[in-house]
DNA sequence: CAGTTGTACAACCATTTGGTTGTAGGTTAG
DNA sequence: CTAACCTACAACCAAATGGTTGTACAACTG
């Protein structure tokens, strides 16, 4: 019973992918990686508002890319390299299809050279005449 | 002179991710890679009107996943593989920064196991008595 | 030629995003 | 206790997103 799995997994990598399609968030999250940091330590590094950078790292945690804890006062913010991975995997996916796909047409110019007149030879043999 | 190189690249990552971070955009490259397709046969495989599917595909040809050329009347869409390298070579840039540093903690660690009196023994011993 | 198909693009609309300021609460320091 | 600090959150705003419909045009078809 797999029974809608996949509109979730589609969520989770929709915030993962939104999460990173922005320059200050990846260096929140390349900063974070190096090295845990408070939430005024990270807001201090950039020219915008305390709460602009509350925002970011608010949609880095929602993609799982991050996490907090509260230490005393501060709240730390560390990275969560499984969400990473996760979006590589999804990319990685992609790749291994276009290799697949490469393949296979390898394979069919090699096995049946003589016969390719329907999927592979689209040469548009009338040029506007 | 490597002048202002930075945030060209920046936004091109940004508009990699943001072109995946949509399950239609992704189920459209996977389409793609798959076997190149016509921007109205994509459109035929969503419940959305054809100009959503443009836009979608005009999403994904700034951030250059995709490809338009035109054959007859129509434009062929494929895949561009370079650009998921691209985003694939970021997400793996971050996990490099990820083993570095776990393997930088395990060497301080190792090295003095006496004087850890600083860095990396917050036990917070003062639990609100 | 006229009609159909494939595409581009503009205009419009609701919602989200990315920023701001302001207010309030919890935690530590003096 | 009081003051300073760290954070959360609401309200607001401009701009971007994601969708729609409608119009226009180029390229095939018959």
């Amino acid at each position: 019973m797999v029974v809608q799995l996949e509109p979730l997994r589609q969520a989770e990598i929709d915030a993962i992918f939104h999460a990173l399609a922005d320059a200050t968030r990846r260096d929140i999250v390349a900063r974070v990686i190096e090295r845990e940091q408070s939430v005024s330590g990270l807001a201090a590094s950039y020219a915008m508002s305390f709460a602009a950078v509350q925002k970011h790292i608010a949609v880095l945690e929602r993609a799982s890319l991050v996490v907090k804890s509260q230490r005393g006062r501060e709240r730390i913010v560390r990275a969560e390299p499984a969400a990473i991975a996760r979006a590589r995997a999804v990319l990685e996916h992609y790749e291994t299809l276009w290799r697949h796909r490469a393949a296979a047409i390898d394979a069919i110019l090699a096995e049946e050279p003589e016969q390719q007149g329907e999927e592979h030879a689209r040469h548009r043999r009338h040029h506007r005449s």
